[in-house]
RNA sequence: GUGGGAGUAGCUCAACUUGGUAGAGCAUCGGACUGUGGCUCCGACGGUUGCGGGUUCGAUUCCCGUCUCCCACCCCA
């Protein structure tokens, strides 16, 4: 049997409500905060993301899915394209084409899916969801501003208050400038060099590889170690500091309540001062359901004009899932106003008169088949969660006037056509 | 990419310590009940036991490979 391909999946009914209604949540709350869609293509050119993402990262180098389009001539070489692993690169992207400041356009939200080969897991999928926002634009429209960090922080965090993710926890950080980082790296190696030999394999690995990715060890006995080491919070140069401290400043005003996370780093090159994560329980070992940071320099590596900018991605998938703790899919789905039972030779084209009329007041209309019998029809409005059964029969159409039956209640009443729409609206 | 666990009906799961004709509940469809549902009862449908190979008289069961999912690693949203 053919199968959808490995790390790929159907969302079905009804769980495809509850995916509608966190994107519906997210587009209302992007309204409040003046954020507009954007739609960029789902596969861009490889060097977007090898220079957007940056060359040396994992995803770049071993989780795209990446191949060589068919030049037009023989002597036109393909161009290397790329499904997108994540969003912002592509924004910035149009952002630059367009010329999209000159528009006064700086807050951009974007929904869809992204693609990464890696093993598939629960809540990582190799085509999954994100919502993506982002503020971007020149320094003298106020991108660069503390200002800009915490209102994303904000948005999240309304967000995730909507959709009902309750006990979510925001982890902050200030990953510094470039420099910053490099005096830290160097600082950070120097700290693991005496004291590597007695920390576990994996920990020597990372010493070499990653020197950041230490401070994710989750040994015990590594870490009365780990807390002797220096973290980037010492390194900061004076304007990341006021940045950070601002940042706080204003959430502490708005009461988003954050923890600092000083060993909170960021895989993507681009990120520079803000990194945060939002996380919440039980998602094994894949806790983060949104990341982001700042990345002032980004448009500058893609060519285009000094645009800081600052944004986020949410894992659908994720929020999703952890959303389904909670609430289940039935709850936000909308069951039929009204089921109508044409009853007998003829009565499709009555029911579908008084599906129409009804339909055209906003119900939500379902029917039967006239081969049905009248108990297959009750049995069908009651396992889709219909409120009322209408009766489509010779008697009613000859009278002009339908049984309308309540099933929750079994209250039957006899309903002139004209009264109908009313009738099942008011209750 | 690495390590471990698991794949049996649409769904949730059975089928004794290497082996003997693959079962239940729910769901679906039909009937009891020709214009009044949720309950009950009866019946039917439903499977190349993920796929391929091997061992065996005989494999859902044992072995190998492979695919997919799950858990963790790497990494990351």
């Amino acid at each position: 049997m053919l199968k959808s391909p490995r790390g790929t999946r159907d969302l079905l009914p009804p769980d495809t409500a509850l995916w509608n209604f966190v994107e519906a949540a997210a587009r209302d709350i992007f309204r409040a905060y003046n954020f507009h869609e954007i739609r960029t293509p789902i596969f861009e050119s490889t060097e977007l993301f090898a220079r957007g993402v940056g060359e040396e990262t994992d995803i770049v180098k071993k989780e795209m899915f990446t191949w060589e389009d068919r030049g037009r001539a023989e002597s036109d070489k393909g161009q290397s394209l790329t499904l997108r692993p994540e969003n912002t690169a592509g924004i910035v992207r149009a952002y630059i084409e367009h010329k999209l400041w000159e528009r006064g356009l700086n807050k951009f939200f974007s929904i869809g899916p992204m693609f990464r080969r890696e093993r598939p897991q629960k809540g990582r999928y190799r085509q999954f969801y994100q919502i993506d926002a982002e503020i971007i634009g020149p320094a003298a429209a106020g991108s660069q501003s503390p200002a800009r960090d915490a209102e994303i922080l904000e948005l999240v965090a309304a967000l995730l208050d909507r959709v009902g993710i309750a006990n979510w926890t925001l982890e902050l950080n200030s990953v510094g400038c470039p420099a910053d980082r490099t005096k830290f790296n160097e600082a950070l190696r120097q700290a693991l060099a005496p004291v590597v030999e007695k920390m576990c394999a994996d920990c020597q690995r990372r010493a070499v590889t990653n020197p950041l990715r230490v401070f994710d060890c989750k040994v015990p006995e590594d870490q009365p170690i780990i807390k002797t080491l220096p973290t980037i919070s010492q390194f900061l140069d004076e304007d990341c500091r006021t940045h950070f401290e601002e940042v706080k400043n204003i959430l502490n005003a708005v009461h988003i309540p954050y923890v600092e996370n000083p060993r909170l780093v960021r895989g993507l090159d681009y990120y520079q001062k803000t990194a945060f994560e939002f996380t919440h329980g039980s998602l094994g070992a894949q806790n983060a359901i949104l990341g982001g940071g700042r990345y002032d320099g980004l448009s500058e590596a893609l060519g285009g004009p000094p645009a800081p900018g600052i944004g986020f991605a949410i894992g659908e998938d994720r929020l999703v899932l952890s959303l389904m703790e909670t609430a289940t899919a039935e709850s936000v789905i909308r069951k039929p106003d009204v089921y109508i039972a044409p009853l007998g030779g003829g009565m499709n084209r009555e029911a579908a008169r008084v599906a129409s009329e009804l339909r055209r007041h906003d119900l939500v209309v379902d029917l039967g088949d006239e081969s049905f019998r009248l108990k297959k029809s009750f049995e069908a409005a009651d396992k889709m969660g219909a409120r009322y059964i209408l009766i489509v029969g010779e008697n009613e159409v000859a009278a002009d006037a339908f049984a309308l039956k309540h099933l929750a209640s079994g209250e039957q009443v006899t309903v002139p056509r004209a009264d109908l729409a009313q009738r099942i609206l008011r209750k």
